[in-house]
DNA sequence: TACAAATAAGACTAAATTTGTCGTATATAA
DNA sequence: TTATATACGACAAATTTAGTCTTATTTGTA
């Protein structure tokens, strides 16, 4: 199946929400998790994830919350994804951090692989085509 | 997790096998399944469906199988995901089939529909555009 | 006609992945 | 010092995917 996982979704709504508040303001999990009836400890997580990987930023404690830094022209779905620990490898065998040898025993000898990789460039592409700014 | 089922690795294998013999010989199941270490079960039932799905042709009994009609050109990605049964909906409100109101909560209010609508539509035009003519 | 080779189809089980929860730690403004 | 917020990892539940088993049907050939 291809599709966004719910990481991801809940990901884009709340990077979304973020954005549309603009530099200056914050957002807290709690405020974004209650609008859209998500589980607070989920995305809580998730908006660490995109935190650390300097999404967005974060400010601990009272008044703090999390905010843009970058342009919403400047952060990639790729980037997204990617931050989430996530892939939109097709394939086992064309995943960029899991080269692992028992993920696909025919890797070696699959005829497969190198239409796939062509098909995989196009969809690299596309996803890095797509920036926040699509979503406001 | 945007990536291809194993039904769908499956079946753009055993496609891939089919299309290269050409539209005269027949491949069957056991054929394929054994040539790439695949479960000749699920690769039989994968075959059953696209055959239903006219995707492929195929011939009960002795010296029977699977074979092609159309040319490669003619027969999409698209189609193929979507004979398995399998969608490439991003999301689950964009489910062609599937408009089920307990999928998602806030689908009625929800912001982030549109926006991935438009993504929606340029993947499908993605895949609209892969034939098998590219696995060959 | 009997048999072997092939597709057809559905129910069931096992494995893997995804989704969600819980508990604890740390930082900070008031 | 307390309330509010992020940070992080372990665990559990739920769902989905992958694979197996069984039985039926069709068809060429010895």
């Amino acid at each position: 199946m291809i599709k966004f996982s719910r990481k991801t979704e809940y990901a884009l709504i709340a990077i979304q929400y973020i954005a549309n508040k603009g530099i200056t303001e914050f957002s807290t999990a709690k405020e974004i998790s209650d609008n859209y009836n998500i589980s607070y400890e989920l995305l809580a997580k998730i908006l660490q994830r995109l935190a650390k990987n300097n999404i967005i930023t974060s400010t601990k404690g009272v008044n703090g919350g999390y905010k843009f830094l970058k342009s919403p022209d400047d952060v990639t779905l790729s980037e997204i994804i990617e931050s989430l620990n996530e892939s939109y490898a097709l394939t086992r065998c064309l995943k960029k951090n899991r080269p692992n040898k028992t993920d696909c025993q025919i890797a070696d000898c699959c005829t497969l692989k190198n239409p796939v990789a062509i098909i995989q460039n196009r969809l690299n592409i596309f996803f890095d085509d797509i920036t926040i700014r699509h979503l406001m």
